[in-house]
DNA sequence: CTAGTTCTCGTCAAGATGACGAGATATGGT
DNA sequence: ACCATATCTCGTCATCTTGACGAGAACTAG
């Protein structure tokens, strides 16, 4: 057997929820050099027989409590410029993360402290700034033509709710009427419980959840951005 | 510094083109076990101070005697399952080539032949079948909302030219004339140089070259896959 | 010269989108 | 009780885009 250059390999995740009307990320202190002190994304080395989408879920599970299953996951990217971390050669494998407003996470593992932060963020450990800035893009891209909106709400919610995502990602907002037009009439988007909200502003709404569609043909295009006036 | 397990970091490369109006990929033929005498993607061990692009520019240029620079690059997806490899536990960046109608390549390194194969091709090496497969459907689903297709174009070609490029890779035919509205209405796809097509059938086009567009807004949609009958 | 091929420009109906009107039904303040 | 306000839901209308197709222009093959 020929002999190979050993790489470390580890996950790191893009936890993206929406919180208080504005996309949040899920960020951990480091309690360890390098970087000691400096918020990261969290994420940690993959054990020698351990699957990657599994290592992603336990790093998950481990460093912010949130349980296995309970959000979409999907590979983002993998980056490995030979100088990315000063301690040895490392190739990191980035998850994406869409969850549902959950409660404050916990520290746990190697952070010293865990919160939401608005997107953009400060400056992160690492070049975990580049891999953040790629899971934002990706998730704004997807929410285009996959009904992956509804991964940032609860089980049940209302249309309202939904356009409350798109506006908050996308940051612009939208029209309430046109979108309640395009959702609606996208089959395999929502499907209606027949329960209706209670206790918001405004008249009541029905409730939705998730349908089958993995794909919206058409596609719900964000308005391209203007070019700048001369 | 802590211990860490140490992995094996290759570059697996998804090198596709249009030839004889079908989609081809590039493929080698394993010199060594495992797997000797089966046909696999083109790719190699990543060189310890070596970055990931680099490694799969390197491994092009390598295996198949492709110029670096002289087709789009970009990363695919990453494969990391505990048992995919039988020697040693091996993480695999894949990253997708799309080049214009290149001549035979040359076999080179590892490999013991080489050569393009329509899609779908038989069974490969490793998860190989599994890589190709992804890389295809992420080529298809670019055309839909990028100007990628002039990639497997030369530097000038016809409209003519584009739309057998769209028809190889999704495998449908499309309608010229509306075809020719989309393309010619899309700012910043093409640009015309005016010049001519000579020696074809029937009568000349004009000829074509990439414009600075790097989406396609509106996006052109492949026809959705209808439902089987019932 | 004729038949066949391909390019390019038009036409028309159907579908999708953006802008906006308006009624229904809740909450909260006076 | 009453009114202002907010939100949901359904409609209208002009505009844009798409799919289906007609037709002439400009070439090659025989």
């Amino acid at each position: 057997m020929p002999e190979f250059p050993p790489f470390a390999v580890t996950v790191d995740l893009v936890v993206l929820t929406v919180r208080d009307g504005a996309l949040q990320a899920l960020l951990i202190r480091r309690a360890e050099p390098p970087y000691a002190g400096r918020w990261a994304l969290p994420g940690g080395f993959v054990r020698p027989a351990e699957d990657l989408p599994a290592a992603a879920v336990r790093e998950l599970a481990e460093e912010t409590g949130l349980p296995a299953g309970s959000a979409h996951l999907e590979q983002l990217a993998t980056y490995g410029a030979p100088d990315r971390d000063p301690r040895m050669r490392v190739v990191s494998v980035a998850y994406l993360v869409l969850a549902p407003d959950l409660p404050v996470p916990r520290a746990g593992g190697d952070a010293a402290d865990a919160r939401w932060a608005r997107v953009p963020v400060g400056a992160l450990a690492f070049d975990h700034g580049r891999i953040l800035a790629d899971g934002v893009e990706r998730a704004r891209a997807k929410l285009e033509y996959t009904p992956l909106a509804a991964e940032f709400c609860p089980a049940e919610f209302t249309i309202g709710d939904l356009r409350a995502v798109y506006e908050s990602v996308w940051g612009i907002p939208l029209d309430p009427r046109n979108f309640h037009r395009k959702v609606t009439g996208s089959t395999g988007f929502l499907e209606p419980t027949g329960r209706w909200s209670e206790g918001g502003r405004g008249r009541p709404a029905q409730l939705h959840r998730r349908g089958p569609a993995t794909q919206l043909t058409p596609p719900m295009l964000r308005p391209p951005p203007e070019p700048p006036a001369p």
